[in-house]
DNA sequence: TTTATCACTATACTTTTGTATAGTATAGAT
DNA sequence: ATCTATACTATACAAAAGTATAGTGATAAA
């Protein structure tokens, strides 16, 4: 069951997959959102541990990224109410798998770099 | 012969990987990279056919743009010295492979969308 | 009572990214 | 001499993204 076409077989860009490269741009750009992710992926799950974690990011940028990540279903935000309250964010499973996207940057990355020096 | 290893297998994300990915996302993020790649890809090879093409961009982000994925070794920039001159922008071999990436941000963006709407 | 922790919010500001509009240099055609 | 085309550049401006710094409210510990 084929899912879709490579977009190199077709000969316009349908809107479909517009569409499904923004929202996917969406996830992964900005300065924050990829150390964020990377960090709940590691094994952060708290803010103040997130926080600590990329030592770097002010508290507004976090609470706003964390918010955009989880509109965009890829972290969900759980409260419980222990005292003091806690408050976890974990991937979703949909969101566990924005690793292959990573993956493929990653390896064309690398191998562009690689042919970069090579011709220069 | 192992290329690299995914990051879902690796500790901690090395330096290298970080730093292909910011390639990566430097060559497809911002408003115009992606719309001008595709222009090229379809057929669109002169400065005027891309501008043409993409009706709304303006001629500063145009070449703007076009000097950044130049310099980033995703496309050529060839000047033929026909009067009035011809200059012709192409992908690079390296740039060509980008589709790969896009395929899997497609993958990822319609996979998620349908998992986003089964769940709500 | 003061201090500390957690999970943030508020306000003002700077930097980066993108837009609007006009102009340039070279050359050929009329 | 004027008009057109190609491939841009220059200047000023607006909008979006990110930074700096301080403060909030609830609770608990010293």
């Amino acid at each position: 069951m084929i899912e879709f076409e490579s977009i190199s077989e077709v000969k316009k860009c349908p809107k479909q997959y517009v569409l499904a490269i923004n929202d996917t741009l969406n996830v992964i750009s900005g300065k924050w959102k990829l150390p964020i992710l990377a960090s709940i992926l590691y094994g952060n799950h708290r803010y103040k541990d997130i926080q600590s974690n990329i030592e770097k990011i002010t508290p507004r940028m976090l609470s706003k990224e964390l918010k955009e990540l989880e509109l965009n279903g890829v972290i969900t935000r759980n409260v419980y109410d222990s005292t003091p309250v806690r408050i976890e964010y974990r991937m979703t499973e949909s969101g566990e798998k924005i690793l292959s996207v990573l993956d493929v940057m990653i390896e064309w990355g690398l191998a562009h770099r690689k042919a970069t020096l090579e011709n220069s």
